[in-house]
DNA sequence: GTGTTACTTGCACACTGTTACAGACGGACT
DNA sequence: AGTCCGTCTGTAACAGTGTGCAAGTAACAC
């Protein structure tokens, strides 16, 4: 927060001293120690001690802001090294890189989650695995099958990791169902005792991800090749309003490409 | 419906036929007819033609009404013969099971994640697979194991579908984001391109599932057994399950069977 | 001074889930 | 017959949510 100065004390006239970035930023922290669903307006404007309008003055509406906080918190995100040395090490790192920046930033991923933004605050670490699939030499539809296959994988560990944080009522978990059961129905109980237990997500992890990259990987490219003349829609009209046009001084530093 | 007279037009003391039954089943039609986001309280009490307090008397409250709609639906789904012969095949069909009911019933699949009731919808489907697992010979920790890893494939590729549903604005899809990618990034132009296009999601369930659950049925059991002497839990007494015992003063019928 | 721009506020609207309270009907009991 | 009571149903309200309109003032340009 730098804010200038305090200023004035009140009125319409005061001058609060927010910025854009201010308010985000302002945003992202309430996010983080507050949880996503204490990111609502009026808890933001009281935040930053100004009303709701002010707000919207900086920028635009709650969808817009959400836009914007996961924007930069996947920049923040994208840094971290790819370790391994071959295709399938790298690949399965940077897979790894998402599950764990998700879990290390469960608010922000939720958030994400609920707004339909995942794509977006991951956008990055999807850019550096189309790349390192592509040294591996997957490319084309069987890269983007790999790559959906991918985050699918990682995406479902991930639900199930947020749903331990979130507030499900009790009788709703899968580990309470499971110590529900009733043992009429014949399944075995050392399992039905396992499945009553916590999981150990990062192992399942290693093991599912470990699985669905050989897969992948093993695969040989498919023949058929759908003739399709590339994208139109690049170029079409910037979408509809956005009152300020990004400032941002963006520019990633690549670390993961070249 | 039923409601077995229209009765008597209006006032306090008319009598709506209603049932507990009535209203969840209403629910269920608003859900599928509308979306999930249309099961609010003063809608449905809208299309029953009374007003909100009514549904509150007669389930309690949105919560329970909808842990009630996703059981109901989940007994429907589990309706579904499992085929295949080899204990593989037989894995897959539950869990394609699970991925085509989903499919079908977008709106209240959506109604139960968004409500952290996944578990409770699919949990007919999930007590077959660790059946079927059990039959293949994996059983304890392993098949928690397994069973975690398959539920969360599945739930992967399923919030990817869901998400085609949903009214996510298009500056954060994952296909409009790709064909936006900036082409200095150094990829690969079929990839991007092949990215940009929507997905044909029930192969790539195929092709993951099968990776998946080959990986599981391949694995020799964990031979490092924890010592946990097992199944304490299955006996004791039901967590301290409520379920129908808050109720300020009046006590409900208990008309839902036993 | 006057005018314009950049912010900030107050107030309102239409929603959401939920509840306290008060009715009215129907049957049981006296 | 009168009374009581449990079973519904309605009215009105509360505290929240995102959002937009009109008005106000400070800071700056002239």
């Amino acid at each position: 927060m730098k804010r200038s100065q305090e200023a004035t004390v009140e009125g319409t006239g005061r001058r609060a001293g927010l910025d854009r970035a201010d308010v985000v930023l302002a945003a992202l922290r309430l996010v983080e120690t507050e949880g996503a669903d204490a990111l609502t307006m009026r808890n933001l404007a009281g935040r930053l001690e100004v009303t709701t309008t002010t707000i919207y003055w900086h920028v635009g509406g709650r969808d817009e802001l959400i836009t914007e906080l996961i924007r930069y918190q996947s920049e923040i995100q994208a840094a971290r090294p790819i370790e391994g040395e071959t295709p399938h090490e790298r690949v399965v790192s940077l897979a790894r890189h998402i599950w764990e920046s998700a879990r290390e930033n469960r608010a922000i991923t939720s958030l994400a989650h609920q707004n339909g933004a995942t794509s977006l605050l991951e956008r990055p670490l999807e850019i550096a695995l189309v790349h390192e699939l592509q040294v591996a030499g997957v490319t084309g539809a069987a890269a983007a099958e790999a790559h959906r296959a991918i985050l699918a994988t990682v995406g479902g560990l991930l639900i199930q990791a947020l749903r331990d944080e979130s507030i499900i009522p009790a009788n709703r978990r899968s580990e309470a169902l499971w110590a529900d059961t009733d043992p009429e129905l014949g399944l075995d109980a050392a399992t039905i005792d396992a499945l009553a237990q916590p999981a150990d997500l990062d192992a399942l992890f290693e093991s599912t991800i470990n699985a669905v990259v050989a897969h992948i990987l093993a695969k040989p490219e498919p023949v058929k090749r759908r003739s399709r003349p590339a994208a139109a829609k690049a170029a079409g009209p910037a979408k509809n309003k956005t009152k300020r046009a990004r400032k941002s001084t963006t520019k990633r530093t690549t670390k993961s490409n070249g």
